[in-house]
DNA sequence: GCCAACGTTGGC
DNA sequence: GCCAACGTTGGC
């Protein structure tokens, strides 16, 4: 049960425009094709590498921030099997991540934001991949999406399994602080909960964990 | 397809 | 609490 993760959900805000408004009929509103990115695979786009194909064994990084409060790396260690399914991601540049990126072995840091300082707390690993958040169609639940269709899933998550938690936080402020990490997507895209990381960066921070 | 309005994230 | 960034929605 509990939420876990991202509470930050987006609601999926039921059209905000009440009947107030010009009635919906009033727009040609055809069948809407709608290339909605609901489905679309990331082709290009400044994250590309993350979806490139990859070398016999290679093992990518990523990221996964989560409020202390809602879901944190202590969590994570106090669940069975140290591991817990990532669901609760309502963004479509994340959810490609989840769902298209990951593959299992990967390593992530687990990121506790809205805190104090906001840092990298520790190590997991994919366990499994992308597969459909069921909490996306569980009405009532704070991650349900109304939208979301359970024959044509929207959202997906994937598990991941605590490594280890690493000896020594790193911050967000000692993360910018350190020219060889500015330009990773935590930094140029601070509200996406879950993005790449390169294997140098991984390098870094890992150093920068140490003891 | 463009763009303004609006909502959310999350750092400060 | 404020605000920058930015995703989504919907009018046109």
């Amino acid at each position: 049960m509990a939420a876990k993760k991202k509470a930050a959900a987006k609601k999926r805000a039921v059209p905000k425009k009440p009947a107030a408004t010009k009635p919906a009929a009033a727009r040609p509103k055809v069948a809407s094709p709608k290339a909605s990115p609901k489905t679309a695979a990331p082709a290009g786009g400044p994250w590309a590498a993350a979806f490139a194909p990859r070398a016999e064994g290679e093992r990518r990084y990523w990221l996964v921030k989560s409020e202390r409060s809602v879901f944190s790396f202590d969590d994570l260690l106090a669940s069975a099997g140290q591991r817990t399914c990532w669901d609760g991601v309502r963004n479509y540049a994340a959810r490609n991540f989840l769902r298209d990126g990951m593959k299992r072995g990967d390593l992530v840091f687990f990121y506790h934001s809205m805190d104090e300082p906001q840092s990298i707390v520790g190590v997991c690993e994919v366990v499994r991949e992308g597969y459909p958040d069921h909490t996306a169609t569980m009405r009532g639940h704070a991650h349900f999406d109304a939208e979301s269709d359970p024959g044509a899933p929207t959202w997906f998550m994937v598990d991941l399994r605590a490594v280890e938690r690493l000896p020594r936080a790193v911050t967000l402020p000692a993360i910018k602080a350190r020219a060889e990490l500015a330009g990773m997507a935590l930094l140029r895209i601070g509200r996406l909960s879950v993005t790449p990381v390169t294997p140098s960066e991984w390098a870094v921070i890992r150093a920068m964990g140490a003891s």
